[in-house]
DNA sequence: TAATGTTGTATAATATGTTTTCCATTATTG
DNA sequence: CAATAATGGAAAACATATTATACAACATTA
């Protein structure tokens, strides 16, 4: 299994996350908020993805629900190792502190990494 | 200007980003190290990114040499706010505890974000 | 100096992958 | 059954990657 959702599968991936189990239409409409896109289009790439293995279906019921074969988490992975690999030199930590350094995280988040960092300590 | 680098055009920029300045027969032998290329297919992406701007060239020599117009820095910011928002809902810190949490730090890399950390702290 | 080989660039053609649209067909339900 | 909504397939429109071929510059040497 390749499972290496393009571009605009992907933002069809964001809306199946979070909602969990959707429509084309549910999809459909969801996308059209941020940009233009024929109710086929939509379609075809849900179908596209089905054929994938990205997504399995529900056919019982006349409108087909869709649900996905692949976590968030595996994809952030995927798009993690690609960018390591090709603009970071493999380095994970010139990633962070490029994601850190430009981005200007607030106290929280800065404490929220903090203390996942702690879990590690100790641990080498 | 668009500046978004395909996966190839990354490769390439690899190369003259560590190098400084190359012809492109500079650039294709150091390609065919990792993987099968044609030489005009490296002249040929090389061409592209000059379309592109994506780097400059000097063509009084006979031999031409391209140095990158784009940094490494802006190219890495690029491919973060990407999958920044395509696959972590916006969120920086969550990708970096995905980040750190598959990959497994070592001790140093640990403290070293840490204290990158703490430049932050007392700011908001 | 004319012929030849080498190395380089340019261009055109082709292949491959992704996104989009169109339309005929099928299924559901009022 | 008719109206409505969804599907599947074909193919156009794009973007990207690859290859073959032509041509230019230059050095070598018979």
């Amino acid at each position: 299994m390749d499972l290496k959702p393009t571009e605009s599968e992907l933002e069809i991936l964001q809306v199946i996350w979070k909602r969990g189990q959707c429509s084309v239409r549910d999809v459909h409409e969801e996308l059209v908020k941020n940009k233009e896109a024929g109710y086929t289009t939509t379609l075809k790439l849900m179908q596209i993805m089905h054929e994938k293995g990205l997504v399995e279906r529900d056919t019982n019921a006349k409108t087909h629900l869709y649900k996905a074969l692949i976590s968030r988490e595996r994809a952030q992975q995927g798009a993690l190792d690609k960018i390591i690999s090709t603009v970071f030199k493999g380095s994970t930590s010139d990633l962070v502190i490029q994601a850190l350094g430009q981005h200007r995280a607030s106290k929280d988040e800065i404490d929220a990494i903090k203390s996942f960092l702690d879990q590690f300590e100790g641990r080498d």
